[in-house]
DNA sequence: GGTATACTAAACCACATGGTTGTAGATCAC
DNA sequence: GTGATCTACAACCATGTGGTTTAGTATACC
């Protein structure tokens, strides 16, 4: 395991490193969209907007189903988790003031497991 | 704020959207490492090793003290805190099971901080 | 001084990204 | 059927990314 190839965390970070995915993330956090909401507030043209949504939707983040004409797109949020737990990681790497609470959490956690 | 531009974390997430970068991070999560080291593990030539630092350095996650001519490396999580924060920001979306639970935290956040 | 070591810098390449414009295809409303 | 609406697709462009090779600079060691 020279270097942890993981495709899924390539995919997700590189989706959540444009300002304007974010926009539409935080966007479809709220409620469903088709891709014309998605488009409108964006300062880009509608396929520029479109090639984003592309984007989100390789790394699983966002479902697209069509009703007649329109597209509408939802928030899948799942893949977020994979990237929030591999930040976690080094949790102790940026506020080393609790590793202690930290590892009582952790004991909790295994006494619940067990 | 149409789109929540914020370009730190722009670079980030582009930062972690690399295997070759997430295992410089882990490696220097241990301990400091100097460049020649770095590169050892990374199936890839010295240079193409050390622009992966360079983009880990314009992220702010990396910092580099020269010391004779060796260039040590120590890893900076601060901007992970960030990054994992801005993605927490969806638990609800993720895990809808334990808003409840998260309720509950941050009530007793609030009156910790109270 | 001479040589190995650690690193930089520049030139180059293939390909991906992020954007545009223009055209075309469904589908809804009338 | 007509026209407006929602979207796709292709072509194109500038720039960035991720990699290479080659050459050069500075430091340590004998």
């Amino acid at each position: 395991m020279v270097v942890d190839h993981s495709p899924r965390l390539d995919l997700v970070f590189h989706a959540l490193a444009h300002p304007a995915r974010r926009a539409i993330i935080r966007q479809l956090s709220a409620r469903e969209c088709n891709l014309s909401e998605i488009a409108a507030p964006l300062e880009m043209t509608f396929p520029a907007a479109t090639k984003h949504v592309r984007v989100l939707e390789r790394a699983k983040l966002v479902r697209r189903r069509v009703v007649g004409r329109q597209h509408l797109c939802r928030l899948h949020a799942e893949p977020l988790k994979d990237a929030a737990r591999w930040t976690e990681q080094f949790r102790r790497n940026w506020e080393a003031r609790f590793k202690a609470l930290d590892s009582l959490l952790d004991e909790m956690k295994s006494e619940e497991h067990a």
